[in-house]
DNA sequence: GTCATATCAGATATTATTTTCCGATTATAA
DNA sequence: TTATAATCGGAAAATAATATCTGATATGAC
């Protein structure tokens, strides 16, 4: 199991940074993020497609062809890109599953959960890539 | 998708909460707990199969037979339950999916994530049946 | 213009999780 | 002792998530 996000968001995640480490538009096929991120490339690929569609990585198509960020890393936040794959509701839903936890009839945990939550949301909102980018070239080895 | 915990382990949550605010040791079997948490009986009768195993709950086989808490609620803690449906894989493992991910070789969130996953150990750790109480009888309709 | 190489889109297959079913066993009450 | 009501355990079915395949379309190199 993931702890958060699905397994297409986390690999959509890993390959963003992947890309922001990068020089600008510099562009990369799905195999080779495949390749570089250890993930089946018909995977890489369909999640790509999606991260195209919500205008965070821009493609090419044809020979030499393949994916880039659209934007620059210090105009692109992390929950960009977990709204693009996930959407919100992991923000929305309760922590223990009760179908109809909110403020008005909150569950034992709900405001414990709200402000775990809460910060959960500002770690993702608050850092571009470019903030993070000295740590993901530690994480991944650049070219 | 879930939040944080798998469907049984949510379920389980709410049953030992739901058993936490009646008289000690009173007994529900599971068609009643499913009927109280709207949750089909069968999954409900398994989750408790796996608590019962795991010393949370006891059982009582045969006519008037079900499930009473096995200990006081003062000595119950949330985290325990985790422990016995989902284990602490939650705990372990890299919210961005980097396979090795680690303090040696830290995900670019691996610190901000700490503190966050440390914060939800701690909720789940800290606070007993007991002192979720009140909230809970809020929540669920007592008897 | 033709060929090679890439994305794109939709369908399909696989795997994991969740849910349900069924028979066996056990305990209680009458 | 017999009927009943419950847990228990394993298997099966349904659903959801993940992964793969196939063909179509677009683009640049030659």
């Amino acid at each position: 199991m993931t702890v958060l996000f699905s397994k297409k968001c986390e690999l959509a995640i890993q390959a963003v940074l992947f890309l922001s480490i990068k020089k600008e538009k510099l562009i990369y096929n799905a195999p080779a993020i495949s390749k570089e991120l250890k993930v089946p490339k018909e995977f890489v690929s369909k999640m790509l497609q999606t991260l195209t569609e919500s205008g965070i990585i821009g493609s090419k198509k044809g020979k030499n062809g393949g994916f880039y960020l659209a934007r620059k890393p210090s105009q692109i936040k992390l929950i960009e890109i977990v709204e693009a794959i996930d959407g919100y509701d992991v923000f929305k839903t309760c922590v223990l599953g009760f179908p109809d936890c909110g403020d008005e009839n909150p569950c034992p945990v709900h405001d414990s959960w709200g402000n775990i939550r809460d910060e959960t949301y500002h770690m993702l909102n608050n850092e571009t890539l470019e903030q993070l980018k000295e740590k993901t070239l530690r994480k991944i080895i650049s070219s």
